[in-house]
DNA sequence: ACCAGATAATATGAGAACCATACCATCTTC
DNA sequence: GAAGATGGTATGGTTCTCATATTATCTGGT
């Protein structure tokens, strides 16, 4: 009944509440922010994509966001205009675009998280390196889960 | 330089990177899912939001979301045509609707988010209790900051 | 080298979504 | 009881999404 595993199995359950609570927040402080922005949320989870990847062309892109390739060029073509990110040609593959993400506008983004960004320091504060770096290894842990669920629904 | 300070610093920076990704990969989790379920993002959005706070008017749902009342209208004709909610008139005030999720469905949220689950709890086993309880106080005060700094970025 | 088929991106057009405004019903205050 | 506030939704114009078709380029087989 209350055995180590019982205890554990409950707070796994808390976990993923908490996980879940968490990411809804955040769903919602992106929009909040895309909104000041005058970015689609889906415009702005792709401008993400980019700026984790580096640089990838519309079609991998529209795969990992879950869109249709034809929705990936409506989006491109916001997110172009409005100065988020530049299509270059592929040098190897003339078929090609590479979408590569400006950097400029990258502090207008750090502003309007700086809030959170602050309250995410202050919550830090409390806990000691050891249990910083277990935290870091369990969220980077959770993001893969992530990924390759994901994975797993798409395919 | 290689104080427990500057250590420190260095987690608090990992960790945010790593909820940043935690956060879009789940987002993208969250497509795919709403993707088999006919959801809108918005809509699988706001359906979570109903499910959290058990019974609330399409106003404050507006509010809480970040949307315009009227978009709210279409979101929640679409949850109710598809048996994800119920309105309900307000008993005390006649003008007033309560959206209630309809429990039924749940089951087949939970089916999809199946692999994520088991992911979570495997990740999780590598766990003691009290790091499991320090994680999820973590998560908690997490959700609690997003909660805050949308709400300042919306007033 | 050439041709057939595959691949990358985008144009097009139909249907749907989003939201500002207007509107109706009901509540609250004086 | 009247005036104004509040909650929700109908309407209509703009914008977005995506299936399909199109164009350009690449690849493999002969």
């Amino acid at each position: 009944m209350s055995s180590i595993a019982g205890l554990k199995r409950r707070l796994a359950i808390q976990i993923k509440e908490a996980m879940r609570d968490a990411s809804l927040q955040l769903a919602l402080l992106n929009h909040q922010v895309g909104a000041r922005l005058k970015l689609r949320d889906v415009d702005f989870d792709c401008l993400n994509l980019v700026s984790q990847h580096g640089s990838l062309g519309p079609g991998a892109l529209a795969k990992l966001a879950g869109l249709h390739p034809a929705t990936m060029t409506g989006v491109l073509d916001r997110l172009e205009k409005a100065g988020w990110v530049a299509r270059e040609r592929d040098p190897d593959d003339r078929r090609a675009v590479l979408v590569r993400a400006a950097k400029e506008r990258g502090r207008e983004v750090l502003d309007l998280f700086d809030d959170m960004n602050g309250k995410m320091d202050e919550i830090c504060t409390d806990y000691t390196a050891d249990e910083l770096a277990l935290i870091a290894g369990f969220l980077r842990r959770t993001a893969a889960a992530g990924r390759e669920a994901t994975a797993t629904l798409t395919e």
